[in-house]
DNA sequence: CTAGGATCCTGTCAGC
DNA sequence: TGCTGACAGGATCCTA
C-alpha cells in the first residue's frame, strides 16, 4: 500500500482540487468498501484534508468525517478538467475510470473522485467528529517520527523484544512506516532487519529515527508515487521507487555503499531486502 | 509477552 | 497455451 509520503502526496494535491467542492452523490460500487450511511454525507460540502499515520480524514460539513484507509492497493483518482490520482502505482491512474477496479464513485460539484481498489482491502468510513478518535486503528496510532523524540523512541523499542522491523512496521509504534520505506531506513542505518529492538542502543535508535524522518521526506518531496513521475517525461512507464530505493525491490543488485550483494528475506511475514554487509 | 500463520481479495509473473 | 503456486508498498485475528 501507499505509506505515509504517498498519502501526505495525496492530501496535499487532493486539497486543491476538491475542497470547497459539495458531495453531489455517492456511487458505492463494492459494499465492503464504503462503510457507513451514504446520506449522512450526501449534499455535504468538503472543507479541509487532514492525515493521521497512513490514514486519510475528509472533514465535512454537519460534523462529518471520511476515513480512507487505501491498504495495499488504494487509489484516490479526481477527474475534473485535470487528474489527479494517488496510492497504488497502475495504470489505472491513466485509464478511462470508472473500470473494473473501481470501488466507490464521488460525483462532486464539478468533477469526480474515484476510489479504486484492486484488493479490495481498503475502505472509506463514515464517522461523526467525536468518533475520530475513538475508532479503532486511530486509538492504536502512535506519533509520527517527527513527532518523537530520539529519547522516547528509544525507550519504547526499549520495554519491546522483537525483530526491528516489525516494530517499525507495527503503527502504535511509530506511525507511517511501511514495507518499503522500513527497509530503507534500516539499510541507511546499517541495521539488520532481524536485529532485536531491545539490542539497540540509544544512539542506533536516534540514527533510525533520523533516517525514517529523512526517507519519507525526501519521498513526499517526490511526490511518492503519483502519475507525475509514474510516466517518465517520453511517456514510457516508470518506477519511482528507482528514484531513491536503496534496497527495496532491488535482490542480487550490488550495495551502493559497501558492492556487497543485496539479499531478500523474509521478516515478520513481509519480503525485506538489505545488505548483508553493511546491516549486521 | 512473542512468533508465526491465516485472512481479507484480485492480479501478475515465474516455472513447468 | 494452460495450469499452479508464490507473492504483493496493510492490518487484524487466531493459535501455540
Amino acid at each position: 500500500m501507499p505509506e505515509l509520503p504517498e498519502v501526505e502526496t495525496i492530501r496535499r494535491g487532493l486539497s486543491k482540487y476538491i475542497v470547497r467542492k459539495k458531495i453531489r452523490e455517492i456511487q458505492v460500487l463494492c459494499e465492503k468498501s464504503f462503510i457507513g450511511d451514504l446520506t449522512e454525507v450526501e449534499g455535504r460540502e468538503i472543507l479541509e484534508i487532514q492525515r493521521r499515520g497512513k490514514a486519510l480524514l475528509i472533514r465535512l460539513g454537519g460534523g462529518k468525517v471520511l476515513m480512507v484507509h487505501l491498504r495495499m492497493t488504494g487509489q484516490m483518482i479526481y477527474q475534473g478538467k485535470e487528474r489527479f490520482a494517488g496510492g497504488h502505482p497502475n495504470e489505472n491512474f491513466l485509464e478511462e475510470l470508472p473500470n473494473k477496479q473501481t470501488r466507490v464513485i464521488f460525483s462532486l460539484t464539478e468533477g469526480k473522485l474515484f476510489f479504486n481498489d484492486q484488493r479490495k482491502f481498503g475502505f472509506i468510513k463514515v464517522l461523526g467528529e467525536d468518533e475520530v478518535e475513538e475508532e479503532a486503528f486511530i486509538r492504536k496510532l502512535a506519533k509520527e517520527p517527527w513527532e518523537m523524540t530520539e529519547e522516547e523512541f528509544f525507550e519504547v523499542l526499549q520495554r519491546k523484544k522483537v525483530a526491528i522491523k516489525a516494530a517499525l512496521l507495527d503503527q502504535s509504534v511509530v506511525a507511517g512506516l511501511g514495507n518499503i520505506y522500513t527497509d530503507e531506513a534500516l539499510y541507511l542505518s546499517g541495521i539488520h532487519p532481524k536485529t532485536l529492538t531491545d539490542s539497540l542502543n540509544q544512539a542506533q535508535a536516534g540514527i533510525l529515527l533520523k533516517n525514517a524522518r529523512g526517507v519519507m521526506e525526501k519521498s513526499i518531496e517526490l511526490g511518492g508515487s503519483t502519475i507525475r513521475n509514474y510516466l517518465n517525461a517520453d511517456g514510457t512507464r516508470g518506477n519511482y521507487l528507482d528514484k531513491f530505493a536503496k534496497v527495496y525491490g532491488r535482490e542480487g543488485e550490488k550495495c551502493e555503499k559497501c558492492g556487497g550483494k543485496i539479499k531478500k528475506i523474509r521478516v515478520a511475514g513481509r519480503g525485506t531486502y538489505f545488505c548483508e554487509e553493511c546491516q549486521r
